[in-house]
DNA sequence: GTCTATAGGTGGATAGAC
DNA sequence: GTCTATCCACCTATAGAC
């Protein structure tokens, strides 16, 4: 699938870090084929972000299927960026983020968004969390989740950098205890 | 001067996101000028690391000359980075480190250890402000100090991709509350 | 839908004059 | 040190045959 080459290749290389000619030799065909399916890489771009929102999205709906309370959920949360990272990637939207001022604007928006839904439903996990009594943090439950998706997303990409994805598990672990604490009532 | 011109440009579009060119054209010369200096695109990222660290580590010194205790330093170390994002950059390093998978090998250790010695000082900070009954934090120093690095790097990031460096201070500031606490004796 | 061929542009880099 | 001129590789994108 084009989606899926060109995801990866994002996800590790950067949008500007691969060519139509990498994904089309990857798929066994021709760039010319690639842009049928995608004119501009723009559009192709513009897919990419959508298709992976969705997807964490989804990501995110399935973990609140698991009735173990906001602390578990929280540390589910954690585990999709262990996930990403552990396959040698890093968060698209994350490494897109970094690339921000190079980007053709219709990009742009759709990155802001992802990171506007991550807080959206941090910020839902801990307000639900602290009325619920079993998480205490300092502040609004807002500006508890950009901190948090910031958290993780730098770590992620330090992690990478130092060649050790094993760090990053203590890293968000210790990162996701500082900023809420799960209370034992 | 090249340096200043190229890290200006490497700062906000990332190493691959500018070209001789166009540091040549900023200084009103040409590109097989800039080749003078640094003949290979490699040199001068190297060079460019090396001066940003250097620069890095003399900001740091110049911080542990205030003696006004553990966490004004910490404080003073998060100053460093807002700074940095209100003039509309990323750290270099920052986003060097995004780009990681495309920069060439000689690029690559410097990276990691400006990372390294941002984790050391801080490290060396919180130590000895634990030491001194001013600091209190979960779990070792070194912990802590990745995790403070990768919520900045990573705040900055997501802050300059939602339109706001105002949004970065009360995250920052959120982060490093929430990751070591000043303790009033 | 995929191919070949190609246009048009840009980027890194070098040679040699001044 | 800086210039002009040039090379070569690569990338995005399009036209048109199959």
């Amino acid at each position: 699938m084009i989606l899926d080459a060109a995801e990866r290749r994002a996800q590790v290389l950067g949008f500007n870090g691969f060519s139509y000619a990498d994904v089309a030799g990857e798929l066994g065909v021709t760039a010319a084929s690639i842009h049928y399916h995608f004119p501009a890489k723009t559009d192709l771009g513009v897919r990419l972000i959508e298709r992976y929102t969705q997807r964490f999205l989804a990501a995110l709906a399935q973990i609140e299927r698991h009735p173990d309370g906001a602390w578990a959920r929280l540390q589910d949360y954690a585990g999709i960026y262990e996930r990403v990272l552990a396959e040698g990637r890093l968060c698209l939207c994350g490494i897109l983020a970094a690339e921000y001022e190079t980007l053709p604007e219709r990009m742009r928006g759709p990155i802001g968004a992802f990171f506007g839904a991550n807080e959206d439903w941090l910020t839902a996990q801990l307000s639900e969390g602290r009325q619920a009594g079993v998480l205490a943090f300092e502040g609004e439950p807002r500006g508890v989740a950009a901190a948090l998706t910031g958290a993780l997303e730098g770590a992620m990409l330090v992690a990478r950098a130092r060649g050790g994805a094993e760090a990053f598990v203590s890293t968000s672990a210790l990162a996701l205890r500082s900023l809420c604490q799960p209370l034992s009532p």
